[in-house]
DNA sequence: GACCCGGCAA
DNA sequence: GAATATGCCGGGTC
């Protein structure tokens, strides 16, 4: 415990000295042939940047960052300094695109907010970028970083006995923000304060004893030295209700004094201590350690957002979070399962004892003794509007009057942003950790996160965790499967987008590729697979086609496991088709291969959470890349119907994947040519067949009755073998259907270039935009 | 106490 | 804007 922590403490500025004498110390043995790959890249119009009017530094082949006046800065990958840059741009600047030699950052306002809140400074940002940079910087961005930051670290936001302040060593900020009709109003006049100026007054407390002696690791930080010559600090007190109004006024946007919310849970002696730690097998990873130390780094707990892949690890990070604030802890979750898990994970992970820990959800309603300790809990259960049985009201009364040092919110992705507001709002905590996948969601509301929760503390790169074989090594493929000529015909025929969709996901042609992956997938490498559609009707068909297990809304909680079971353990059932509830709920850590049939337009979320189905590492192939090179032991297919409105979803869908670094491929012929004879829907008269049924399905919808049985025929299915026939794979193992790709990979860039398409027309989408 | 169902909300 | 899945609650059965 003790071990870890003492990292953490070491000063600021021993960490930028440190860091600069790395970069000074680099034996950089740079090869030159980089640099001529790079030229070629660009060159073959890889991206058209124009970096020729800007002066490169005499020893700019040392350096890895170009950094345009736009505020974009591009990273070589293959540079002696990557791992430091990276680092270090991750903590300033937003990724935009990180794919194998050269990842795309964007420096904003925002940005440099959370970077400021992780400790740097103004002049170390600048510093380490001129360092970093092969030109020198543009006074623009210089101008940039120095107007964003200014006025950053000003102002704190505390909580002390259950009340909000506002607090700044500078009087003359205060007055700034209280200008602000908003924060005006939001204002409340304590009691203690003599007001006879009307506003003009502020509770001024000495700097508190804080940096007395006994916390001699936090000397030598600079916000604290200064905090000390500045003696005094400045603070009013607003309404908690207003909390959320105010910070969104001193937003980057707005008022541009953002507010840090910093909690010095070691001078807390308000609240009482939670007597737990880490248990010695508790061994956080690298990246895990990284995210921790941006969370403390200065012997407090700051407030944001640790965006860590599925499968990384993140109940440790929660977990190790919460031993080393050691105060009562809130935690949230998205649903009953998981709160069984983080209850579960707290144990795993640390000494809490069963009566320091408890859940709290519709039917479990476990109440601690003692004033301190952890609750795990749904947003749904503290939001919740509606009547709540008395049991709830009174626990629900406890956790809003309590005073939480931390509050854990897991999955921050997911919850919709309203639900957000009213859990802050209900609660009162010191600090706030959130958790999350990705930060990506469709409607765009991730800012709204960065004031409600905090900065982004920590983002992990895939690729690197990929390499390191925290988890799976991923082929994403996009696979093009042409309408059948009947299919297409009524297909254009349809003006009803509905019927158009049961179309295009009922082709025959993508039946038969889904048909071809499962066989392949499950006979020639014994993998386990996911099959996702969000369609029901397409769903069943498929499934019952196929004689597979599918689990979907209305499947009994209790089947639903006896599935997993059997998919999990039984060497007869590798396959399963899932609806929606596969999203977020349910967690097969088996499944290696995710084959999408249909999805919802164009949701990004949906898609990087299906890909965290499959992105733990997969113990069984892992040895094979921990000899060197590298190999996929996770594969995620998306089938598209050519010429159809899934084209274009698709490749909004699919640009995702290729930003966070995936390799992609797509793959135009499936089944292979000549081969495919023995799948379903192999005659016309079979495809035909199906055309009808999905007619008239579309007309009266599959009672539900029938949707029953059906299921349960599927159901008492899986018991039996499957009898595909096992002799028909010839020709599918070579993989040679394979035709362009992008993304990592030494071939990956010329090899794309010389397999690109003649005629520009014919070429998707997502080339057009990419090199077009 | 474990499970199942329908109604309701967001 | 419709459809879909989920969670909470209360009320049932076994």
């Amino acid at each position: 415990m003790a071990g870890h922590g003492d990292k953490h403490r070491q000063s600021k500025r021993q960490k930028t000295s440190k860091k600069e004498e790395q970069f000074a110390d680099e034996d950089i043995d740079y090869v030159e042939e980089y640099e001529e790959d790079y030229q070629d890249g660009e060159g073959d119009g890889l991206q058209k940047r124009d970096f020729s009017k800007m002066e490169l530094k005499p020893d700019h082949f040392n350096r890895p960052l170009w950094v345009c006046s736009d505020g974009r800065i591009f990273l070589e990958t293959f540079s002696a300094l990557y791992k430091q840059a990276y680092d270090f741009l991750i903590a300033i600047a937003e990724p935009v695109c990180r794919p194998e030699s050269m990842h795309e950052y964007n420096l904003t306002p925002h940005s440099l907010y959370a970077a400021v809140s992780v400790g740097l400074e103004t002049e170390t940002i600048i510093a380490v970028l001129n360092k970093l940079s092969k030109t020198k910087l543009p006074n623009e961005i210089i101008d940039f970083i120095n107007g964003s930051t200014a006025n950053y670290g000003k102002v704190k936001l505390v909580l002390k006995k259950n009340r909000y302040f506002v607090e700044s060593p500078y009087p003359e900020v205060l007055k700034t923000l209280l200008k602000d009709a908003v924060i005006a109003r939001s204002r409340l006049h304590s009691s203690e304060v003599s007001d006879i100026k009307g506003g003009d007054m502020f509770t001024v407390s000495k700097a508190p004893n804080e940096m007395g002696g006994s916390h001699t690791e936090l000397i030598g930080s600079e916000d604290i030295t200064a905090a000390i010559e500045e003696k005094e600090t400045h603070s009013f007190e607003i309404d908690p209700a207003q909390v959320e109004n105010v910070k969104q006024r001193c937003l980057p946007n707005a008022l541009n004094y953002p507010m840090l919310e910093e909690y010095d849970f070691r001078n807390d002696t308000v609240n009482p201590d939670l007597n737990v730690e880490l248990k010695p097998q508790a061994q956080p990873r690298p990246y895990q350690e990284k995210s921790l130390s941006k969370m403390f780094g200065n012997g407090r707990a700051r407030s944001g957002i640790i965006v860590l892949p599925c499968g990384a690890g993140k109940s440790l990070v929660g977990v190790s979070a919460a031993c080393r604030i050691r105060k009562s802890c809130l935690c949230l979750a998205t649903n009953a399962v998981s709160v069984d898990q983080w209850a579960f994970q707290f144990k795993l992970w640390s000494t809490i004892r069963d009566d320091q820990i408890c859940r709290f959800t519709s039917d479990s309603k476990e109440r601690f003794r003692g004033n301190v300790g952890v609750v795990v809990t749904t947003y749904n259960m503290v939001a919740f509007g509606g009547k709540r049985s008395e049991e709830s009201e009174k626990i629900i009364e406890e956790i809003r009057n309590r005073e939480w040092g931390l509050l854990l919110m897991d999955e921050v992705h997911v919850v919709p942003a309203h639900m957000f507001r009213k859990v802050i709002s209900i609660t009162k905590s010191h600090c706030k950790l959130g958790l999350t996948a990705t930060l990506v969601r469709e409607d765009e509301r991730i800012t709204d996160l960065n004031f409600l929760i905090g900065p982004k503390l920590y983002e992990a790169n895939w690729l690197d965790l990929v390499k390191g074989g925290f988890i799976a090594n991923v082929q994403c493929a996009e696979v093009w499967c042409p309408m059948t000529r009947e299919f297409f015909a009524e297909y254009l025929k349809k003006e009803n987008s509905k019927k158009k969709q049961a179309l295009y996901v009922m082709n025959p042609n993508k039946f038969r590729a889904c048909e071809f992956l499962i066989r392949f997938h499950e006979q020639q490498r014994g993998d386990k697979i996911i099959v996702f559609a969000d369609n029901l009707f397409a769903l069943t068909e498929y499934a019952m086609k196929l004689r597979k297990p599918m689990i979907y809304g209305a499947t009994s909680h209790s089947e639903r496991t006896r599935i997993l079971y059997a998919f999990k353990h039984s060497p007869d059932v590798n396959t399963v088709f899932l609806s929606k509830v596969g999203d977020n709920s349910i967690d097969i850590p088996e499944a290696n291969v995710i084959i999408q049939i249909s999805s919802h337009a164009g949701s990004r979320r949906q898609e990087a959470q299906r890909l965290g189905r499959i992105l733990r590492a997969k113990g069984k192939h892992q040895d094979r890349m921990a000899g060197g090179k590298e190999e996929y032991n996770a594969f995620f297919y998306s089938l598209v119907s050519n010429d159809t409105q899934e084209m274009y979803y698709s490749t909004k869908r699919q640009q995702f994947l290729i930003d966070q670094g995936y390799s992609f491929k797509v793959i135009t012929s499936l089944p292979p040519p000549d081969t495919g004879a023995d799948l379903n829907y192999h005659t016309l008269e079979d495809q035909l067949a199906l055309l009808t049924k999905v007619l008239n399905a579309g007309d009266d919808a599959v009672g539900l009755e029938q949707l029953e049985e059906d299921a349960d025929d599927i159901t008492l299915l899986k018991a039996r073998r499957s009898v595909g026939s096992m002799s028909a794979m010839s020709g599918a193992s070579g993989m040679v259907y394979m035709e362009y790709s992008t993304g990592r990979g030494k071939q990956g860039m010329q090899g794309q270039m010389k397999s690109k398409p003649r005629d520009p027309t014919k070429r998707h989408n997502l080339f057009k935009k990419r090199f077009g």
